[in-house]
DNA sequence: TGCTATACTGAAAACGCTTTCAGAAAACGC
DNA sequence: GCGTTTTCTGAAAGCGTTTTCAGTATAGCA
């Protein structure tokens, strides 16, 4: 019986003690990087297992060794867009053995500097990239390094080959809005954009003008609003457009979730989804179907972009060629908000 | 002009130089532990902004240092329950400065032996624990040895003391299956539990029964399922259900997740809800009220159990006494799946 | 049998930081 | 002007790992 210790975590040189061995032994068989006596083996092994020891993840990157770990680095993490990427890189790395570490990006610089970014190439072996709010300067900083990056829904800072991999946002965006102009008649269709600077927002509003000059409908700015791709955001601009007597007949609302609140600002100024006007999302998240009317929209493999992702971060990783970019087909899903049966 | 160095990341020992001091001066400029003269303090900060020093977290955190990083522990992150939690996470984290690092457990100890957690004492300040993946030996552990914990949605182990903070559950779930009975006069309701040993689930199952109680209808064993809080689970179980022609007339889901299940697999069945039989969730999770039918259920008010939550572990952390058990009110929200209106 | 290759092991340096200790310089009190 | 604080600074130890280097047995081979 020894005597308790207090509950400090045991470390290397605890094992290697009660083993009676170095702790460069110990290392090794931690991580089978030289041969050790089969012997040895075991008295180390046991040792680990009486002491409940595991490694100190963060020493053992101050010492140089990989992580085991990818990171993920994302704007925000509200929104029903982000359960499905998750769940597709949960997947990914759970099949190559790499844990996940996410940190969402709350801060907004309004001090004017920018807070370091607490997942770099210090703790992760790689990093999955989807907030625009990393800067280039870092991207190139740790691309240059040679460390691993993914990125996703956006394209790489001009010169730099880092694999990227995203969907078809303008070709799902033209034939959704021409199935609005092919199908139901409409002329008069609003935009919301989202967020200033995102991409997926800008391929998806050329689409949309592609579809209205391939039906000889002039483009009109007064229609398009920023959207954000957030409910309440959508919500309020559209409300600001009815309260402005602003005339559509039917609204491409950038995603879902903008989608969701331009149905709630409608309801509420008794207008009647579609009948009064119609309204069409992008993405296809879970609940688009179950809402009411059920969301016309477009299918955007929001997980199989992740499991894609995943899949070429640890490509890069493991020293192999990553595929360059991704680009994901989407697909238009036919329900009832835009007037169909 | 300086030689263009490899892009290595600066060390603290590259700004002592270039700022001619010491790098004991540099830490104590970063962490201001000491008293520094002015003109070093201009020194130093001129060196930093010139290599655009940021400081190593792992040794730092090797060191012995406080990492301005909470974690949160969860068992995954796929769900619309998550979103809200997170955001008041996000905003208590905000609130305070610190960072948050996530961890979604996807590994299931398949070959018996678990995985150590990669987010511990070693790398944060505190943790959110809301997984029941962490067995209870190692949050005594950490408890034992001082380290701030959370524990969400969950009680703590037998004798710790342990702030927690969750909702009403029992009384939520009363309610609502009261209301059911009461107003809608159902007598044969079904419940959808969540996964195996979920505490939510527990008292939810508790309040289901003691309505039934209340108003004299037995319990019966038949009309429990396991939905897991899932809506797939949850469209298996109900579809079996039918398959087997269990008589029922209204379903309690467990949660909002599986109440949407349930839905798509009456609807599959050629089921009207609520006409034939009416479903009502929990939780109240942001899509609720744009299902179709609109779902009533109860709402659990998820962001202020997250930004309660990290109140509690920075009052920890920061050597404060927390509360050490906080029980969130619900609310019956009265919509149209369960055929109200 | 003697020599060489091989299997195994430990000491010690290194990773980037914080902190203690002690010393030097400056400020203060009389 | 002299002792005593106080302010400021640097050297060095230490945090828990990995890895290099230099061994010492042991096995293989002639």
């Amino acid at each position: 019986m020894t005597v308790q210790r207090p509950a400090r975590r045991a470390t290397i040189t605890d094992v290697a003690r009660l083993a009676g061995v170095s702790i460069a032994t110990v290392s090794r068989v931690l991580n089978g990087t030289a041969p050790v006596a089969d012997d040895t083996v075991q008295l180390v092994q046991q040792a680990i297992e009486e002491l409940n020891y595991t490694p100190h993840a963060a020493a053992r990157s101050l010492a140089g060794r990989s992580t085991g770990t990818i990171g993920l680095l994302l704007p925000r993490l509200s929104g029903a867009f982000y359960p499905p990427l998750i769940r597709g890189l949960e997947t990914g790395a759970k099949e190559y053995g790499f844990d996940l570490l996410i940190h969402a990006s709350v801060y907004v610089p309004e001090d004017g500097r920018r807070r370091p970014v607490p997942l770099d190439e210090r703790n992760t072996d790689g990093l999955l990239v989807f907030t625009d709010r990393l800067d280039d300067a870092e991207i190139t900083r740790l691309y240059e390094q040679g460390f691993p990056l993914v990125l996703l829904y956006r394209a790489a800072p001009a010169g730099l080959k880092i694999p990227s991999v995203t969907v078809e946002n303008k070709r799902g965006a033209r034939s959704l809005v021409e199935h609005l102009i092919t199908v139901h008649g409409f002329r008069r269709i609003a935009y919301l954009a989202g967020p200033d600077g995102n991409e997926d927002s800008y391929w998806r509003e050329l689409g949309y003008r592609e579809a209205l000059a391939e039906h000889g409908i002039a483009f009109d700015p007064d229609m398009v609003g920023c959207g954000e791709f957030d409910d309440v955001r959508a919500r309020a601009v559209v409300e600001e457009w009815l309260h402005r007597g602003l005339r559509f007949d039917a609204i491409f609302a950038g995603d879902d979730e903008a989608a969701s609140g331009c149905i709630m600002a409608l309801r509420q100024a008794g207008k009647q989804v579609p009948v009064d006007v119609a309204v069409v999302g992008f993405d296809d998240v879970p609940f688009a179907r179950l809402m009411a009317p059920s969301l016309t929209t477009v299918r955007a493999p929001i997980e199989t972009v992740g499991e894609v992702a995943v899949h070429q971060l640890i490509t890069l990783i493991q020293g192999g060629e990553p595929v360059p970019f991704t680009l994901l087909p989407t697909e238009l899903v036919i329900r009832q908000s835009c007037g169909c049966r």
